[in-house]
RNA sequence: GUGAUUGUAGCUCAGUUGGUUAGAGCACUGGAUUGUGGUUCCAGGGGUCGGGGGUUCGAAUCCCCUCAUUCACCCCA
């Protein structure tokens, strides 16, 4: 048979885990430097923890996993009958893998209420999995990399949270965009149009304005059931410009007769005063037309973008004031924000930001030259690991080209030199491949010539 | 779920209006060089042309089906 792997899943190879792994470090010491403490979660969740909480976009992408043994009966023939394929399915499965790390998360934090001390910071970076198409950015198996911090309303937070966003995409020297709004001044706008009802339809449509322009925008909200009075009002929110300040005064002016709307300023106003206090160079700003989300944002609103890659957010987050309310503990607040470490990867590929990081771990290598050297050449190889330095011996006595070029390939900086002679004199010969030069190192001087 | 795209050696790709034994670069193996890689030269191995069916004297090439890939929409990290 010919080996595959499931859609939308990748295997990583020794340099891409390494790549990989210079992310995760550089996000997790930083999330580690404010505060936020490590925490895991299963894979699987059960699929009651996750249906429901995404949409119903959400639902249709969770990945079920199977009954098995004897749960196999409860599967619901009557339903698969009527042709109700969605009870059908529900019925062959009682969990599910998780589709982010929010909900885990906030399920955690109800069944540990009572041992956890409020406000609790976690950060999580795992797994994740959807049934989406892949495409570029997009896979069914990807990385998140969340803190989030609940039992606070201090929009210090959110502050915090773009210091963390700042500071992370310093390091890995991505130039980013992050935009901020508020689910509140969303909300406040369906309100003063006397639409409600319609914020989902109202916010979807003017997420588009960067892609579709604003007669998109205003062509679907026509399709999504506004009027054209109602139109021109929306319109009024997307001709908001200037710097954020301005922006902030002129949302103000919009939203006077919204009370929602009206908190959701003062929070942004709040929040932008915070920031002003600290030292960002990452760009910053206050963008309307920012819905995007999960559907149970309620107050603030993250999203990063590259700026020199074309490619969706690499990040997102926001607050939510009742998450944990599903679960029977209602009232408590929270505010995360989430990497996409699979998107963070690509865009430093594409921008060749690993050019500089070293792939190989190994030291030194000792040739195998067969026989009594051989056993000689371990024991030199002894020392050098117990003094902490990672080295190999080639395993097998092939012959030195071989060698050799397989000390090139995996880019070992030294190759040590144990034959007869080298045994007899207890100098070894030792041969820097970068530069070719060689040179005579007695065994007792290896570890301080490599440190 | 919708609409496109591309499938030829391990990888990246050529392959003319359908015409002899399907090619190149890189990689790999051996040799030039029996204790010295990364440069050079020589030689070699490696292909169900994604799969199945059809048209034709003849198909990598044209048609149909199918699978996979990538991209876009929807939605999202």
């Amino acid at each position: 048979m010919k080996p595959s792997i499931p859609k939308g899943t990748r295997d990583f190879g020794p340099t891409e885990v390494l790549k990989r792994r210079y992310i995760i470090d550089t996000i997790r010491k930083v999330y580690e430097e404010y505060g936020y403490q490590p925490l895991e979660t299963p894979a699987m969740e059960n699929l009651n923890t996750l249906m429901g909480k995404y949409g119903d976009e959400g639902d249709k992408l969770l990945f079920r996993v199977l009954n098995q043994g004897q749960k196999v009966k409860k599967a619901d023939l009557t339903a698969l009958e009527e042709g109700n394929l969605a009870k059908f399915s529900n019925s062959l499965a009682e969990r599910g893998l998780r589709y982010d790390l929010t909900i885990p998360f906030a399920r955690y934090v109800v069944m540990n209420q009572h041992q956890l001390t409020f406000p609790f910071k976690r950060y999580q970076i795992q797994p994740v999995w959807r049934g989406d198409r892949p495409q570029k950015g997009r896979y069914r198996e990807f990385f998140q990399c969340d803190a989030d911090v609940v039992g606070s309303n201090s929009l210090l937070n959110e502050a915090e949270l773009v210091q963390v966003f700042n500071k992370v995409y310093s390091q890995l020297d991505i130039s980013v965009t992050v935009r901020l709004n508020n689910r509140k001044v969303l909300a406040g706008i369906a309100d003063v149009i006397g639409c409600e009802e319609k914020m989902m339809d109202i916010t979807i449509a003017i997420d588009k304005l960067d892609k579709i322009g604003l007669e998109g925008v205003q062509k679907e909200l026509s399709n999504r059931g506004l009027g054209d009075d109602e139109i021109k009002e929306v319109s009024n929110f997307l001709a908001i410009e200037g710097d954020i300040p301005t922006k902030l005064s002129q949302l103000e002016n919009l939203l006077a007769t919204s009370e929602t709307g009206m908190k959701g300023v003062a929070e942004l106003k709040t929040l932008f005063h915070y920031i002003s206090q600290v030292a960002i160079q990452v760009d910053v700003e206050l963008d309307v037309t920012l819905a995007r989300g999960l559907n149970y944002y309620t107050g603030t609103i993250f999203e990063v973008v590259a700026n020199d890659v074309k490619m969706g957010s690499i990040s997102g987050g926001g607050r939510y004031d009742d998450l944990t309310g599903t679960f029977g503990l209602p009232g408590v607040s929270g505010v995360g924000i989430s990497f996409g470490l699979d998107r963070v990867y690509d865009v430093m590929e594409e921008l060749g930001k690993f050019e500089t990081i070293s792939i190989n771990t190994t030291q030194a290598m000792f040739i195998n030259f067969g026989g009594e050297t051989e056993a000689f050449a371990f024991k030199c190889l002894q020392e050098l690991r117990k003094a902490g330095v990672p080295a190999e011996i080639y395993p097998d006595n092939a012959k030195m080209k071989k060698q050799m070029k397989y000390a090139n390939t995996k880019q070992i900086p030294f190759v040590i030199f144990t034959g007869s002679e080298e045994m007899e004199t207890g100098m070894l010969g030792i041969k820097n491949m970068e530069t070719g030069e060689q040179e005579k190192v007695a065994v007792n001087e290896l570890v301080n010539y490599l440190a």
